[in-house]
DNA sequence: TTGTGTTTTATTGCCTCC
DNA sequence: GGAGGCAATAAAACACAA
C-alpha cells in the first residue's frame, strides 16, 4: 500500500493529530491544524499558489481498490463497528482508525439509501398490483350483477307461469336454490351499494371487507390485501415499511446480492 | 478540453444511550 | 458527560457527453 494514498502520511502525522476520534475532535478546530486547508477562506487565498501549497499539501485522496474491498468485507460480516474491531482494520489498511469510523458511516448512509429506492419499487409494484386486482374485481361485480339481475327476471317470469289459473292458493314455496339466489342478491346489492358510503361489511360470519380507502378488498381471497396487520414488525429488518404490505410478501422482493440484508433494524 | 452530474471522503451538529 | 450514530453538507475526485 502505497503511501501516497493516504489523505495524509502516516509520518507527517507525528505531532499533528489531524484525525481524532469523536472525544476528541472538538479539539480539531481547522486553524489547529496546519496542514489541512480551512472550509471557508478567501478566494484571495485559494489564488495565492504559496498559500495553497503550504496548506493543502496534500489533496483528498481516494482508497485504494484493496482497501475498499476488504473495507466492504467487513462491513458484509457487520455493519457496526466496534472499538477494536475498527483499530484491527485500521491498522491492516494502514489508515487511521477515524478513517475507518466515516467509511462505515457513509456505507450505512449508502445502504440505507439504496433499501429505501428497493422499498419505494417493491410498494409501488404492489400497489399496482393490487389496483389491477381492484379493477378486475369490479368488472366482476358488474357481470354478477346483471347475472343476478337476469336470473331475478327469470324467477319473477316462473312464478307467473307456474301459477295455479283456479282459486286463490298458497304460494308455492321456493325452491332451496332459488332462496339462495334471491339472498345472493340482495347480498350482492348491498355490497354494490357500500361503495357510496354504507357498511363495508356484507355478512358478519363471511369473508370480510377492508376498507382502505377507496377499494374494498376480500382479503379472504386476494392475498395482496391491504390490511394493516399487526405485524411485529419481525420482516427480517429489511424495510422501512414493516407490516404496511404484510399480505404482499408473495412478491419476490429482490435484494442486492452484494448488500448485507440481516443486519438492519430499523429504528 | 471543459462543463456538468455523480460518487466518495470528510466535517459538523445534534441526538441517544450508558 | 463522553462515546458513538445519523443527517446534512462541503469539497475533492471521478465519469462522461459535447
Amino acid at each position: 500500500m502505497e503511501a501516497g494514498r493516504f489523505l495524509f502520511d502516516p509520518p507527517a502525522l507525528q505531532g499533528n493529530i489531524l484525525f481524532l476520534d469523536k472525544g476528541s475532535r472538538s479539539m480539531m478546530g481547522m486553524e489547529e491544524s496546519p496542514k489541512r486547508r480551512r472550509f471557508f477562506c478567501s478566494p484571495d487565498e485559494l489564488f495565492d499558489e504559496e498559500y495553497y501549497d503550504e496548506q493543502m499539501p496534500e489533496k483528498k485522496r481516494r482508497l485504494t481498490p484493496e482497501q475498499v474491498l476488504l473495507l466492504e468485507k467487513s462491513f458484509e460480516e457487520e455493519n457496526k463497528l466496534e472499538p477494536e474491531r475498527k483499530t484491527q482494520l485500521a491498522k491492516k489498511l494502514g489508515l487511521q482508525p477515524r478513517q475507518v469510523a466515516v467509511w462505515f458511516q457513509n456505507r450505512r448512509a449508502r445502504w440505507k439509501t439504496k433499501q429505501l429506492e428497493r422499498d419505494y419499487d417493491y410498494l409501488k409494484s404492489s400497489y399496482d398490483s393490487l389496483l389491477s386486482d381492484y379493477d378486475s374485481i369490479l368488472k366482476e361485480n358488474e357481470k354478477l350483477k346483471l347475472e343476478v339481475y337476469s336470473l331475478t327476471e327469470k324467477l319473477q317470469g316462473k312464478e307467473v307461469d307456474g301459477a295455479p289459473m283456479t282459486g286463490p292458493s298458497e304460494p308455492a314455496p321456493l325452491e332451496e336454490a332459488d332462496v339462495q339466489a334471491v339472498q345472493f342478491s340482495a347480498k350482492v346489492e348491498d355490497r354494490l351499494s357500500t361503495r357510496s358510503g354504507g357498511s363495508a361489511v356484507i355478512d358478519e360470519e363471511g369473508p370480510q371487507l377492508v376498507d382502505s380507502g377507496n377499494s374494498y378488498l376480500l382479503c379472504e381471497n386476494y392475498p395482496g390485501c391491504v390490511a394493516q396487520s399487526e405485524d411485529d414488525g419481525s420482516d427480517d429488518g429489511r424495510s422501512y415499511f414493516p407490516g404496511v404490505f404484510a399480505a404482499a410478501t408473495e412478491q419476490p422482493h429482490h435484494e442486492e446480492e452484494e448488500e448485507p440484508m440481516d443486519w438492519w433494524v430499523w429504528s
